[in-house]
DNA sequence: GCCAACGTTGGC
DNA sequence: GCCAACGTTGGC
C-alpha cells in the first residue's frame, strides 16, 4: 500500500464537496505529466491526504482512499470542460485519473505552518521549494507523522 | 496583488 | 536540441 497527497483549491473542489458526494469521485483534471505518472502508479487500497491549497489557511484537511485503478481522464475529451485537451482526439488515454472516497475529515486541519514546523517532515516533497505538483507521493514515515499531528496516531 | 519557481511552447 | 517567452501555481 502506498501513500499520496492530493491538492485542491477549496474554492473549486473542497473536502466538503467530496464529503457531499457520498460515492467514489473521479479525481479529474490533472494536466501535468509528472502528476499524471504518479496517478498511474496508484492502486486500489492506497491512501491519500486531501490538501487545501491557494486559500487563507493551506492545510491537510483529511484522508481519502483510492478505490479504482487508474483509467483515462474522460474530462480531457470534453470540449466543454475547463481542462479539455484536444490532443486526446488522437490519444484518449493521454491523461489519467483514479476514483477516490473520503475516509476522514479532520476535526482540526494540519496547517502548512505546522507541517513546516515539524522537523520529521523537513524532507517532504510538499514543502520543497517551488513545488507545484497537484499529486505527490508521501512516504510511510510522513504519513504516520502527519496523522499524528492530526491526532490520529 | 506580488513574486519566485517551474512546465510548456515554439522559433530557430 | 537550445532557450526565451509565456502561462500557471501557490504562498504570502
Amino acid at each position: 500500500m502506498a501513500y499520496w497527497l492530493f491538492k485542491s483549491e477549496p474554492s473549486s473542489f473542497s473536502i466538503d464537496d467530496l464529503a457531499r458526494a457520498q460515492r467514489p469521485e473521479p479525481w479529474s483534471g490533472v494536466r501535468n505529466f509528472q502528476a499524471r505518472n504518479f496517478l498511474r502508479g496508484m492502486a486500489i487500497g492506497d491512501r491519500g491526504f486531501f490538501y487545501h491549497s491557494s486559500c487563507p489557511e493551506p492545510a491537510v484537511v483529511g484522508e481519502v482512499e483510492i478505490v479504482s485503478a487508474p483509467y483515462p481522464d474522460f474530462t480531457a475529451q470534453d470540449p466543454a470542460d475547463h481542462h479539455y485537451d484536444p490532443r486526446t482526439l488522437k490519444d484518449p488515454t493521454l491523461w489519467s485519473l483514479v476514483d477516490v472516497v473520503l475516509r476522514e475529515r479532520y476535526a482540526v486541519p494540519v496547517t502548512l505552518a505546522r507541517l513546516k514546523a515539524c522537523p520529521a517532515l523537513s524532507g517532504m516533497r510538499l514543502l520543497a521549494r517551488g513545488n507545484r505538483l497537484s499529486v505527490l507521493p508521501v512516504s510511510e514515515h510522513e504519513w504516520r507523522t502527519i496523522r499524528g499531528l492530526a491526532g490520529r496516531a
